[in-house]
DNA sequence: CGGACCATACCAACCGGTTTGTATTTCACC
DNA sequence: GGTGAAATACAAACCGGTTGGTATGGTCCG
């Protein structure tokens, strides 16, 4: 295999491109406003190769997703990387985080599972389910996060770690859809500090000073 | 205005056939996938009516998610009609009007506001802007509520209840998203019971059995 | 009869996808 | 190590179907 420096002819940079574009406009104007035609341009590659190197509109639309939720799942297991931390701290450092997610400069706090799910769910099974896949593994690392937290802090309180873990994950969703919509991100952020807050309490049983 | 039962020339009806119509649509498949053809085949209407009652796309789409929002503020004062109820058992009522929607027979539990926030709230202001003031109108009834049950019980834990109506709000979305990509409302109705939870939380000082 | 209402035919632009053609690697075989 | 053919990567023109929107003419009612 060749160091493949050269700008022509590098398929895999070529078909990285492609999903990278994609991303970028799907997460600027939707799935169905982005046209097979703008990811060429905006890729600098012609219609022919696209279909060259993904069969469907559809089937570049399922990889690309999972491009960035592989970037999501990046984020989450950064949380967990803190070697031998109490959970509960490390669910405080995935908030911090996310955050710094919503706080990125120049990058708008959208996500394209959220998106790609509201407009397509109803009508492409294919999508559909490749989003629910994600949404599902990203509640999963949320889950275990509290589900050991529990075990350490085994707090009077009882609650269902995948039941808190799908209503974090649903406000996550929620925030960045009206923080879009208002064009207001700070929103984000109050609602983390609450959630942040309310997840502590869950480890706080009643006796206080 | 005559009794106007006749199928032929009724403009006030057939105006309304046409926005019930684009609300179905749209929350079958969302804005972008849906046509006017569809549109106009639904409502039994031709093209030519249809841009006589309607300038664009745009406008239908525009007025259809005012209907639709403004049935969704049917339902929320509906909570405050328990005249001179408590404001913290009203914001329960409204918990149960809430779970009623989610768990209405064949009626997929989908907002229009989301959806179409989702798609155009980045390429269309127009359609941004409805969206975004809807949503500022849910939150305000909703902030309403909090703060009289916060003048009643002015429980020990300070919070501010325009924060925690935006906490809602975006919990309520990205439920209702999640749910429609799992295919499993019942996620709604759990995040719900944590939520009301968490809100009596709220007025409920430190001190308890 | 005049304007609001509705129907038909039509259009230019666009979209996802195909066809066809060309350039560049890759690699079996000598 | 050279070489030629097959496989791969890219390009451009094109196509059938669809879309939002229009032009125009008929119809109903006050």
């Amino acid at each position: 295999m060749k160091p493949a420096v050269k700008g022509t002819r590098n398929p895999a940079e070529t078909r990285q491109r492609l999903l990278d574009a994609t991303v970028r406009l799907v997460l600027g104007q939707g799935f169905n406003a982005t046209t097979v035609e703008q990811i060429c341009a905006e890729a600098t590659v012609t219609k022919g190769s696209f279909f060259h190197h993904f069969k469907s509109k559809e089937e570049i639309g399922r990889e690309a997703v999972g491009c960035f939720a592989a970037m999501g799942t990046r984020l989450y297991s950064e949380a967990r990387s803190i070697p031998d931390a109490d959970p509960l701290e490390q669910i405080h450092h995935l908030f911090d985080i996310m955050i710094g997610f919503t706080q990125r400069p120049d990058e708008p706090c959208v996500c394209m599972v959220g998106m790609m799910s509201q407009e397509m769910a109803g009508t492409n099974p294919v999508l559909r389910e490749a989003c629910s896949g994600h949404l599902a593994d990203w509640a999963e690392m949320v889950r275990g996060l509290l589900a050991d937290a529990w075990q350490r802090h085994g707090a009077g309180g009882e609650f269902d770690p995948a039941r808190v873990a799908w209503f974090l994950n649903s406000l996550w969703q929620g925030s960045m859809l009206i923080a879009k919509t208002l064009q207001d991100p700070s929103i984000i952020v109050e609602n983390l500090r609450l959630a942040r807050a309310y997840v502590d309490s869950l480890f706080q049983p009643e006796f206080r000073s």
